[in-house]
DNA sequence: TAAACTATACTCAAATTGAGCATAAAAGCG
DNA sequence: CGCTTTTATGCTCAATTTGAGTATAGTTTA
């Protein structure tokens, strides 16, 4: 075989929250350089055009940065002003890109997470606006624990362990498990571990990546594919909407970060108009950490942090008592933000 | 100009810590395959052969993931056994490769972190274990804060302050100079932001790589090169021991990683020998922390936290009182964790 | 006018954190 | 041997932070 070598792209997960409902912007076909994904041996036939992030090649002639390079494409393709911008992880894992089974060059790709304040994006009419818990709906808490965790996850989770081979491996299952989900009641669930969560779901043949991908690499062996489990794949196509590649692993790995983030740094305010009210800045928060805050302890811990200040004008436009507009406090906090936003745990209780 | 396009590396900063003092492995040459570092128009003498991490480029015919990649080809060059490996981040900028001022291709390497229990390190011979706050004296406040903060850092930065354009700016600077050091009582010191501190150091001309680095493009471009003012140029050869490239923004990425790492993961186990006293494992989470710890609320934390069991054995070698020998509760702790070992922030006064 | 909803001020107990005191057990040294 | 030095280990205490309420006020809508 041939050495086809690496193609270094960027990708981007752009974020941005409309009132209450936290968006991430998708392409329903790959971008030009890349196009016509590989006829990946679906499992499934929704998988056939899924949706992917905005994907360009890193170009160093005219990018001084990876960074430059992805807001300059970002901005010309969508037309969006992206306002905090972050490396998230480099990808470059053996079969990323299903082409690579057919003899194509490996597809390293830098991930790069960007804020915005959603607006219509402009440019190329094949990029949407999706709410991102569609494709990871066990990450969001805000309604109480979704129902299918108990209904799908833990019946899929507990099949995982007890097709352990060993006892072994059967407690470190049994742990994992309880720890990433908080099903034990003495280690809540961390918002910020839904890489681990995602990991944990591929591994336990719980997403339908899983599948997918098994069967791609077997067909692209020569290798007869082993049949999967029907009641395993029906779960597995419960389990959100599926993404192209390792796009959900990547969105995992954004909505992680972006939740760890909001405990020491002011990330919240690049989602928000300049004005708004504290609760509408709880309604965002609440929407990053997929859970409810308390919100006198909320309104407590933002003044503590000297993070927002009164404009002095009020919004009257909601149902109950007008609130007042506040204001991010840019400079002091911008450096300073050694306080952030914390985010409780989510007791197994609830 | 024809586009030479990109050449993807992988680099590893791979830390151990004996005894008391933190390491890092450095190469004096570069790797073979990107041999004799370009003449850089250096300004210092000691800049013309410095260490750099070891580095190789990433080939994705042999290696499946960029993990593995580095994994194998460390191991095989150096016989080190890593533990645990990270990825830190992915570095690109322009220029990062004086070579390229020359038409030389983009240099992307792919940062990683890797811990091991210290040994010698076999192989190629041109691999030395230095303490690697010999490259950022500023990060270690062990012994309280050293002397070239006030002597050299502080002064440096008061210049950089001044020599603002306008009030706006200089009121910035002063804020970024004060929460980055700590100089404010206000805002105790955080271990965590080394590459913080790192690039405001690079910015504000202080240390010897902004002069380096501006020299080589001047020269490059054909520009006549800037006379650096000579005070700063002697007051930035007092900032620790220069490295190739950007080889010190990548140690400062991996410190303050590994810093952040600690609180919730035990990754300091990973320095550390099997059976260890007590004394010797806060011993080790200092020369990480670069500070001091309470050794009654250390060890309290750690039975908090159920990191530790005691083996039953003594250490008899030290000088005082025999301690006790411990093991980390492996299986338990390494999914559990959410408890890691908190570091306190370092307040202005000490 | 009541009900519903939102804003905002306070309180309180539990848990966490930073710092110290006290005592125990060894080694080294006169 | 007795004294100092050094390290280990158990325990207390106050300050702060955190999670969860109670109480009351100001608006819109049925």
């Amino acid at each position: 075989m041939n050495n086809p070598g690496t193609v270094t792209g960027l990708t981007a997960v752009i974020l941005a929250v409309t009132e209450e409902t936290p968006r991430v912007l998708v392409v329903r076909r790959m971008s030009h350089d890349l196009a016509t994904p590989a006829q990946l041996g679906s499992v499934d036939p929704d998988v056939d055009s899924p949706d992917t992030f905005p994907f360009g090649p890193f170009d160093p002639v005219r990018h001084r940065t990876l960074e430059s390079g992805l807001r300059q494409w970002v901005e010309e393709q969508t037309g969006l002003d992206l306002r905090y911008v972050e490396q998230l992880y480099t990808f470059g894992n053996e079969f990323r890109d299903p082409r690579e089974l057919h003899g194509g060059p490996r597809l390293v790709s830098v991930g790069y997470l960007a804020l915005t304040r959603e607006s219509p994006v402009a440019g190329t009419g094949d990029a949407e606006w999706r709410d991102w818990y569609s494709f990871l709906p066990w990450e969001d808490m805000r309604e109480g624990s979704p129902k299918l965790i108990e209904t799908v996850i833990r019946p899929a989770l507990r099949t995982w362990i007890d097709q352990a081979a060993d006892r072994a491996t059967r407690e470190q299952r049994e742990e994992r498990v309880s720890v990433c989900f908080g099903f034990d009641a003495a280690a809540p669930r961390d918002p910020v571990r839904t890489l681990e969560r995602y990991e944990l779901l591929y591994e336990a043949d719980a997403v339908i990546e899983t599948h997918r991908d098994r069967l791609a690499i077997q067909r692209a062996r020569g290798v007869t594919p082993t049949e999967p489990d029907p009641r395993a794949l029906e779960s597995a196509r419960l389990l959100g909407a599926p993404m192209a590649l390792d796009n959900r692993r990547i969105l995992a790995t954004a909505l992680g970060r972006i939740r760890g983030k909001l405990a020491y740094r002011p990330v919240v305010f690049d989602l928000l108009p300049t004005e708004f009210t504290l609760f509408q800045l709880q309604r965002v928060v609440e929407a990053l950490a997929g859970k409810r805050l308390h919100k006198q302890n909320f309104r407590r811990m933002l003044m503590a942090g000297d993070l927002v200040e009164p404009t002095g004008r009020m919004d009257s436009s909601g149902r109950g008592r007008p609130a007042e507009l506040y204001r991010f406090r840019r400079g002091v906090a911008q450096e300073r933000a050694i306080v952030g936003v914390t985010l409780p745990s989510i007791s197994a209780a609830e």
